[in-house]
DNA sequence: CACCCGTGGTA
DNA sequence: TTACCAAGGGT
């Protein structure tokens, strides 16, 4: 039989394509790793769980200050706790899906109501909080406790579709195949470092619209360039459009809440949005979603 | 599983 | 300018 060695027994389209990735990576990473605040050695557990929520799907650029001032005022998960909900939505401005202010806000009290004020260090603790999904757990198990999971975010799961799969984007979902090429690959020792290697190289270097190929470290192994970078096929990605849709009338309506410091009338709420019939149905929605409250005397105001 | 959930930067 | 995309999660 042919021998074939690697990292891995299990064999893709092309064997021998996945035989050493690790190594050039982790060198790659090695030299030109960005110096992010939560990966500093002085991060906490919570500082790292507050990164998270913030990147997930929001940009590194944004989160950055962000974080800062959210690690500034609120310190350990006690200190979220201590707040109405109302606040974290505040402090969490324009970052985007506002839930997940709620949702850190409700980690926080859980956090001290069920793990005595500590991050919980496993898998399946983290995954049981509101707003940490399967990336978001084995991301904080990994870097906050040097945990061995398998992570799998927009990034790695692009450069495997493209290293290992040979095509030039993942599926829309994640595939059994994805997980089991990921589990393939993670390392017994050091798996941390390595899953934050390779979403640093889908972040810097292989990138979405237009890869920098020349600068990555496995250019010569990549089965997508190997294949001759073949275009995506297959139906378009769907777009997120937004202009006129609920999103962005829900967007402005908690505008108007988190700018005021007090309950707001309801003029003041009208006055954000022209579509009556649309304006209600954003509203009511944010209501349910507690991230707004109305009062009895009909005032709305951020949860208190 | 397809869709919903914000916001801003970039090609 | 429009469309795509960004360390996803919940339903």
């Amino acid at each position: 039989m042919t021998a074939r060695r690697g990292p891995t027994r299990h064999s893709f389209k092309l064997p021998g394509v996945s035989l050493s990735l690790r190594e050039p990576i982790l060198n790659w990473y090695a030299e030109k790793a960005r110096d992010l605040p939560w990966r500093r050695p002085d991060a906490t557990s919570w500082g790292i769980l507050v990164s998270e929520i913030m990147l997930q799907q929001t940009p590194v650029a944004r989160v950055l200050p962000a974080w800062e001032a959210w690690l500034r005022r609120w310190p350990t998960p006690a200190d979220l706790a201590a707040e109405p909900p109302g606040e974290a939505v505040r402090q969490w401005g324009r970052l985007g899906y506002p839930r997940r202010a709620l949702n850190l806000h409700a980690c926080a009290r859980r956090i001290v109501a069920e793990h005595g004020g500590e991050v919980p260090s496993r898998y399946e603790e983290l995954r049981a909080l509101p707003g940490v999904g399967d990336y978001t757990a084995a991301a904080v198990a990994s870097f906050a406790f040097g945990g061995r999971h398998v992570v799998l975010d927009t990034n790695v799961r692009r450069v495997l579709a493209r290293a290992v799969q040979g095509v030039r984007y993942p599926a829309r979902a994640t595939t059994a195949a994805e997980r089991r090429i990921a589990e393939s690959l993670l390392p017994a020792v050091d798996a941390p470092r390595w899953a934050v290697a390779v979403m640093e190289l889908g972040a810097l270097v292989c990138t979405a619209r237009s890869p920098r190929c020349a600068d990555c470290p496995i250019i010569d192994r990549c089965a997508w360039r190997l294949a001759g970078c073949p275009d995506h096929d297959g139906p378009p990605r769907r777009g997120q459009a937004y202009a006129g849709t609920d999103r962005q009338c829900r967007g402005r309506l908690l505008a108007v809440l988190r700018q005021a410091h007090g309950p707001v009338p309801k003029a003041a709420l009208d006055a954000a949005w022209d579509d009556p019939v649309q304006r209600e149905r954003a509203l009511d929605g944010l209501v349910a979603d507690g991230l707004a409250e109305v009062l009895e005397d009909g005032t709305y105001r951020l949860p208190g």
